[in-house]
DNA sequence: TGTCTGTGAATTTGATCAAAAATATTCAAA
DNA sequence: TTTGAATATTTTTGATCAAATTCACAGACA
């Protein structure tokens, strides 16, 4: 059996149904670059690859479809997005419009274990980078972006934002892959200090920088092929 | 059969797949009002109302949730949201942050006949007020609005505007029982004559005037029970 | 009050049908 | 004979449905 496939297993233990076990999975599969852009996607494989029926692999797609993770095509065919430069900015746009507005909703209201929870996960990201681990970078790094969104006790907000995070997945691990992911300032260190001295100007602040410094790397990564535009 | 089943047919015949139409039935029911707050949904119901078999109105089903339109309770239970006082300041925010960027991206786009199909919605929607047609004001309501969204060509904003305004629509309805949806300035008026002038700095204060008075009614009308909070 | 059981709905599976893509085949022209 | 396009066939995949299973809630009973 796959590792997703045991995954899938182990979630199920928890009693919950599979379709979400499924879901769970395939979203995890697209946040963290398992899936390629342009990578088509399809039902049978879902259900060969994660062993589970045809119908909970189903909805969990029209889910992550819904939420733009996935791309339908006219002719039944499901793919991963592939960014353009307009989506990009259209993510980065939204991103700029909602995140820093959470991170100030977040500073007030964060607990002190939260900050050594993202703290920890900062610390794991920094490894990660260190050895070249794509993965576990995009790991921590979704970790301690969420961690600080769902401080903000703002589910609808952090749901829309968990919603752009699925959309520009897959072309992370393309972008980490090209740059060294080095140099730049660090913007989460800002960010936790803004946070432990309450300052929730601040932190919005490094927030935005932090989300304009990673969708910029993004554009700068796009292959841009022929520049179909 | 009832018009909702017959709506589904109708769909149906223009070659789309059950689970679309499905889908679209269903969406158009919460966006103007066929749904209340609070009201459960069940498969089985669906089923039945919409003619359709049970697969595809699953799937659809999950699209809402997935959208936030409807609610997942935990004992798999499907209700349409009752919106609390935070859940509106949070589609305020979000609304304020992406409608007026998108109304200003979209006046240096829209066309003059786009214009014109805004300004006959906007008649449309005058004359549903005057005979007291909630349901048709919401639906004049709703065409004016996407109509300019459309025009900003930015597919991924205007499809989290759209998120938005399936997570209020049930609660739209009940809004605008109580109040005569009448007084106040019509920033309709404003916000069309800012587009022929392709001012977009104007064009997006209009909208968001046009939002803050929309959630700003929605937040004063809503029952507030026994406030939980 | 707590447990048990029945009822109804959600979940899941497997089968079946339909559509699209991939592959093989045929036939005509060079 | 070979090449290439058009067509037919096979295969893969998606869409739908109906049956079987599981689960949650409510009412009965101790």
């Amino acid at each position: 059996m796959n590792i997703q496939a045991e995954q899938n297993q182990g979630a199920a233990k928890a009693g919950l149904p599979v379709h979400e076990t499924v879901y769970r999975s395939l979203r995890d599969m697209i946040l963290f670059g398992e899936l390629e852009p342009g990578q088509p996607v399809t039902i049978q494989g879902l259900t060969e690859h994660l062993q589970a029926g045809m119908t909970p692999v189903r909805e969990a797609l029209r889910r992550l479809t819904a939420a733009g993770a996935l791309e339908f095509m006219g002719n039944r065919r499901i793919i991963v997005p592939v960014l353009d430069r307009s989506a990009i900015d259209q993510l980065k746009t939204a991103r700029l419009a909602l995140e820093p507005e959470l991170a100030g909703r977040a500073t007030a209201l964060i607990k002190d274990s939260d900050i050594a929870a993202m703290k920890q996960a900062d610390d794991r990201l920094d490894r990660a980078i260190a050895r070249g681990d794509v993965h576990g970078y995009l790991v921590e790094n979704y970790l301690f972006h969420s961690h600080l969104n769902e401080a903000a006790q703002a589910p609808i907000l952090s749901g829309m934002v968990e919603g752009l995070w699925l959309r520009f997945g897959p072309s992370m691990r393309v972008v980490c892959g090209v740059m060294g992911t080095s140099s730049l300032p660090d913007l989460h260190k800002d960010l936790i200090e803004a946070l432990e001295s309450r300052d929730a100007e601040r932190a919005s602040k490094a927030m935005a920088e932090d989300v304009k410094q990673g969708m910029d790397q993004m554009l700068a990564g796009i292959s841009d092929s022929i520049d179909t535009e």
